[in-house]
DNA sequence: TTACTAGAAAATATCCAATTTTTCTGAGAT
DNA sequence: ATCTCAGAAAAATTGGATATTTTCTAGTAA
């Protein structure tokens, strides 16, 4: 399990359904869109009316799912809508919280994001070679590691909130990117060089703009040169 | 009913509970970080054991209360801290939505945005004169709409359902501040003014920083002679 | 073709019970 | 006096059955 086992919630019955249910929205398993019927849940992922039900709340307040009153709920929509919005709002937030991670981070800041960054770029690398789904499965968790490790010294613990629930959401337009084969692993990683060294000279203006082309690329692919 | 009149959430019972748990919560007769036990809550508002579950999941993902694995429900903690990071990410936010609204706004929403303005006015001229109960529920919802019309244009719905999120969690704040006659009354019109007058005149900078300064000192209080 | 309605399907809500976990309490040991 | 720990009590969680309400669907009639 590489889905929130950082979390206790695997312990019980409920954090079990929505573990299973959040990484098949993410990995594509469930189409945006699509209903999700208790009764299909039940025998799917089992568990009671109650548990598939609060599953399903719990989802719905991290984004992955919608709920209608009255006419159940279904996978998230992934329009060009959404997605563009998801990045914009990552954008403006990941921005927000580097900047004030660059402001008030210590050492010990810019060593673990020296480190998520190599641990990110050694992944890359395998993933280059051998795209297997447990190594997605890998990549995932590094490049999470990764953005949560650049706000993680901003000291909102409302802004890193944010920052998760809308990464959560990005997650099922980066897969798909990699599944697709849309990823330039060599631009990625000079990228991320980028940003880091802007992060370890405290420019901020700098390394937010790194971030927020990062970001972009990553999930819209590459419209302009602009990386040289 | 005043909150979420607007939503057709209110015929179903986990709605008029989540109603009714919301208002309590913002209104302070549950205070801060304390339980939310089960039991309790279906005697004082009805419902099932299940309907309450389901409402104060709902509630948690609105941040209004805590969910903790095996340990139930409380309130939401309001410390200093809370508040602090609450009004920051407030000020980050909807600087970000004021500022696409402004780009992207159309004279439809100028025009609601002075319409938002002047109905704030009128009650806060009528609680100025009047603080009773019932004054304070317009109030809040014109404070409400007011901030909410602001960022109405930004064309961001994840903008739009944050910005909500945060404003709901200041609700008890602000609240507070008016019960302690913390408010004055005629410098927050003339603050509003000023950013009336920069977002017609589309002047990003300023309206941005006029709203900063509008949630600060609406949350924070008056801590610097900025407005003269 | 369109409007309407009966029936099916699904969501919502309630009750009851069993299980598990947490929290409280008090006796006994240090 | 303080601490620890077993047992009791309380609360949360989960499961199953069922009633009610709403929504969807398909067939019928105009």
């Amino acid at each position: 399990m590489l889905f929130g086992s950082s979390e206790p919630q695997d312990t019980t019955v409920v954090g079990l359904i929505v573990s299973s249910l959040r990484r098949d929205i993410s990995f594509g398993v469930l189409s945006p869109g699509s209903k999700l019927k208790i009764g299909d849940l039940r025998v799917r992922y089992g568990g009671s009316n109650h548990s598939i039900r609060e599953a399903l709340r719990i989802l719905a307040s991290e984004g992955l799912v919608e709920a209608v009153a009255q006419r159940g709920f279904r996978v998230a929509s992934a329009t060009e809508d959404d997605l563009r919005d998801i990045t914009s709002v990552r954008e403006e937030v990941e921005a927000i919280g580097l900047s004030r991670s660059i402001e008030r981070g210590d050492l010990a800041w810019e060593g673990r994001v020296v480190a998520a960054n190599h641990a990110l770029d050694k992944v890359e690398e395998r993933i280059a070679r051998e795209p297997s789904d447990l190594n997605a499965l890998e990549w995932d968790e590094a490049v999470r590691a990764f953005f949560a490790t650049l706000v993680s010294a901003c000291e909102s613990p409302r802004l890193i909130e944010i920052q998760r629930k809308y990464f959560d959401q990005s997650r099922r337009i980066r897969l798909s990117a990699l599944r697709e084969g849309r990823l330039d692993f060599e631009a990625r990683s000079r990228r991320r060089r980028s940003l880091i060294d802007a992060v370890l000279s405290r420019n901020v203006r700098t390394a937010c703009a790194a971030l927020t082309q990062d970001i972009e690329i990553e999930l819209c692919g590459e419209h302009s040169p602009l990386d040289q």
